[in-house]
DNA sequence: CGCGGCTTGTGAAAAACTTCACGAATGTAG
DNA sequence: CTACATTCGTGAAGTTTTTCACAAGCCGCG
């Protein structure tokens, strides 16, 4: 049934359980021109979308919605829960962990590894602070199978080899640095600077344009 | 000279950037093909996205590393310096303020706003924090271009608001909704949820293929 | 100075993605 | 039961982005 799907379209279809999520009734119906408005997009672009997995639809009526919410759920994976280790608990790492909504939507955090002597051992977001050289056990043990890895450029692509090595099934990489791992283990890179040139870049070519 | 530029162009440019930053004798040069194995993409994707600015290289040589870096400087919009505020002094919002790199990419963090009687008055990241009653005098009073965003969801849109009103050129934001701002106003969205998402997805996905 | 090995810059072709437009369902009202 | 107003699902058309392929330019060497 699907075959290739589009970055983009992933992108959106989160942004749809997004719209559906705060919606008044959950037994009502939505369109896909309602859904296109909360969305930046087009009613015919989110029926595309959705038409990749399958017809979720009623002709005429629309979308229920708490129908939708489940298929929407299921397409991306998140009708299960998942089980996240942070490797590197530092700034960034630990912002991440605090933040309730991650729980929320079916991400548990299980661990922390992070080599610091000052931090081993103590309690951030709940979870005690573990050495990295308990990395691959844990794995194993406690079945994490996404790694949030916010370490220092220098120590990402090890750390990236142990995680891909110990069975770890994808990794949500912050260092600023395009990691080497077999394409069978997805990768997804946040690179805030970049989103900061996108920024300047914007506003500077808007000068420049006539 | 230059159109409609790509978005998928202005974060591979931003990538350019960063390796020939690492890179060996500035006064050196690089292929096409060199940069491309860096970054993840091929030599005529490159060049391609080179040529929407001019010609930087030199045929049978390739681009000099300190000169194309100045221009790709200069395209992004960051040979120069610029003055940021960051309002919402949260985990996520002085995570980024305290991470040195942007500094050294020509961003300046010049103002802290957050209305927690708490934080009011007391020092983060090297700067005092304020209420944000103060906003728009200070952006004025200090110039500021661009917000970072990383107040809580209710607050996004009304900080966004007065923040555009205020005279600010772009905004950083971290809060799951979309802004209703002017379209004038560059607007990028960071939405660490659709990462995790769009990685549950991908892994989720390879088992379904045949 | 002319030749040969490289590498750029760029139209043209191909692929990927989005928008269009319309037939087919579905529910409602009379 | 029929007419009607909706809204989906989807092939086809249109647009954007990527890839291809090659002439043109540059360097070094004999
Ligand atoms: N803070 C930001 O806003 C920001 C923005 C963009 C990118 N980043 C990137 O994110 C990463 C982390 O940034 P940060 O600001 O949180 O840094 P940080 O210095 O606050 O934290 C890094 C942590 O990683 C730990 N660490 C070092 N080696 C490790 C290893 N092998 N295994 C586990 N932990 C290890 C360190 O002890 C430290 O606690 C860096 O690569 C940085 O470039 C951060
Ligand atoms: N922490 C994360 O990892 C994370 C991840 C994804 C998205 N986000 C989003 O980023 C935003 C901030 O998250 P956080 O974790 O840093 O939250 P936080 O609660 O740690 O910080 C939010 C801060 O904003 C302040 N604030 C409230 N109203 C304000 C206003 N009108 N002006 C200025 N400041 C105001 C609060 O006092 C608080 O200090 C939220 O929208 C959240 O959904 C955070």
């Amino acid at each position: 049934m699907t075959r290739k799907i589009p970055d983009s379209t992933v992108r959106r279809l989160s942004h749809y359980l997004r719209s559906l999520e705060g919606f008044q009734e959950p037994g009502g119906t939505v369109s896909s021109e309602e859904l296109a408005a909360r969305g930046q997009t087009t009613a015919a672009q989110v029926r595309k979308d959705l038409s990749h997995f399958g017809s979720f639809g009623k002709r005429g009526l629309g979308y229920r919605v708490d129908e939708l919410r489940a298929h929407l759920r299921s397409i991306l994976g998140i009708d299960r829960r998942w089980r996240v280790a942070l490797v590197g608990a530092g700034r960034i790492g630990l912002a991440l962990f605090e933040y309730p909504a991650f729980r929320a939507r079916g991400y548990d955090c299980v661990a922390i590894f992070d080599p610091d002597p000052e931090k081993v051992g103590t309690v951030r977001a709940g979870l005690v602070v573990h050495d990295p050289s308990g990395f691959e056990d844990a794995v194993r043990d406690l079945g994490i199978e996404l790694v949030i890895l916010a370490v220092p450029e220098g120590a990402a692509q090890e750390m990236a080899g142990r995680a891909v090595e110990a069975g770890v099934k994808g990794i949500l990489n912050f260092a600023p640095i395009r990691l080497n791992v077999p394409p069978l283990v997805p990768v997804e890179d946040v690179n805030l600077v970049m989103e900061l040139e996108a920024l300047s870049f914007a506003i500077t070519q808007a000068g420049h344009e006539e």
